[in-house]
DNA sequence: GGTAATTTGTTCGTATGTATC
DNA sequence: TGATACATACGAACAAATTAC
């Protein structure tokens, strides 16, 4: 059953606001799966008696909310739903995703050492100007970049952590090899910018999308900071979720 | 005392890039205080032996990370800094924003009777298209638009709601006057998006700025749902923090 | 209230360095 | 080596908004 829509014009509302209205609701009640092949634009014209201009337009907000995701030559799909990102205290980015039915991994982009900025010293509780390691990473899901994030540990305590993490390929593993057993988030904030250059070509995004920023601090046992981390996701592809 | 920079042409770092990086490390630094004005464009030129044109660069890309704020004929200014917005089981705006100094305010936008929607339905337990009342709001923080919300009530349940609403100017108020004593927060997800045209007007935002949107339900002391909430807050004025 | 000075915003044009093929 | 594309940097002039006198 497909619910019988007509176009109203003179109404007020734009003929491609409508239509994309449309798509919407089809969407939201699931007439269209997710991942399926929307019908061709001709065929959506053709359907309200529209130029395929105006179901273009139509189309064109839906993609730039995230709702649908067109390719060039293939067609235009419905977007995959968001991962769930739930955000708490033990809160480790493969566990949640292998959780999701989807396939985690991830890599080094690279690691320096810098001196501690104020926001990042006082976070670490280590003098402004100590040396810090810094180490970028992306993480995929399923094949598609999610996020890329920074961490940042203080150099003095952790002078083995570049290399255990290159082995291990996880800061949860990493950490214990250099004696910190088990870690908990402790504050997390949360922002959103328009994304970086560089983020942009990492995560395959357009320029001008919205990332959202989480940065926090994760403590040991003895609720000592260890691992300051400044993460961007690409906004359309996670949803971070808050149970209270 | 203000640090003596010199920019390094032929380093491999843009001059801008440069300008960017000392303005924002003289910040972090307290040297020109939030809310304090920047030199002119030309003073800073001149200062550094570079086209304003340099300088310009530099200061837009600190607007665009929300750390800047330039006004024609007035100046640069060091942007404000965010409200924090605690998410947790009892959220409330205006404890909030008066928790921090700041004069809160708010104003109904608008409210109407709308069919719900799957999504809606399913949060507020309602079957699908049932009368929903909505309610749009702004927020505001000392004067600044900081979030609309648009809120989603069974009107089954609360018919006089609106009424409630328009009078006391709190939801708080307004759900005890129909018999929900108290309310929490039961659920909260949090995306990013580009500003509606709509909201960038009522935040006075520009188009292509990124918004936090924040979907959460609350329910009674019975754990039934009572309200479906969805919020978009101009990113650069605010910052989420999750305690854990 | 009017005017000039100040400051950011916009649009031309020109030249140079850098990366890629 | 040359051709090309792109980002960077400078210069000049003017528009638009705000402030100071």
């Amino acid at each position: 059953m497909t619910t019988q829509v007509k176009i109203d014009r003179g109404a007020g509302i734009a003929v491609w606001r409508q239509i994309s209205e449309w798509l919407k609701t089809e969407i939201a009640a699931g007439r269209f799966a997710e991942g399926a092949r929307l019908p061709a634009e001709a065929d959506i014209a053709s359907r309200f008696e529209v130029n395929r201009h105006t179901v273009r337009r139509a189309i064109a907000v839906l993609t730039s909310e995230g709702i649908l995701r067109a390719d060039q030559g293939r067609g235009t799909f419905v977007a995959s739903a968001p991962i769930s990102y739930p955000i708490g205290a033990r809160t480790r980015f493969s566990e949640i995703v292998s959780g999701q039915d989807r396939t985690p991994s991830g890599r080094m982009i690279g690691s320096s050492v810098e001196p501690a900025d104020a926001v990042i010293a006082e976070a670490l509780s280590v003098s402004a100007g100590a040396p810090l390691l810094r180490i970028e990473t992306l993480r995929v899901a399923d094949g598609t970049p999610v996020l890329v994030g920074t961490s940042w540990f203080d150099q003095a305590r952790f002078p083995g952590l570049v290399a255990a993490y290159a082995e291990t390929g996880s800061f949860t593993r990493a950490l214990e090899l250099c004696g910190v057993p088990d870690y908990t988030r402790k504050e997390t904030r949360v922002t959103a910018e328009l994304v970086a250059a560089a983020d942009a070509a990492l995560l395959g995004l357009e320029p001008g999308q919205p990332v959202l920023v989480v940065e926090s601090v994760n403590v040991d046992p003895v609720d000592a900071p260890v691992q300051y981390t400044r993460t961007r996701m690409a906004a359309e592809r996670i949803q971070l979720v808050i149970e209270n």
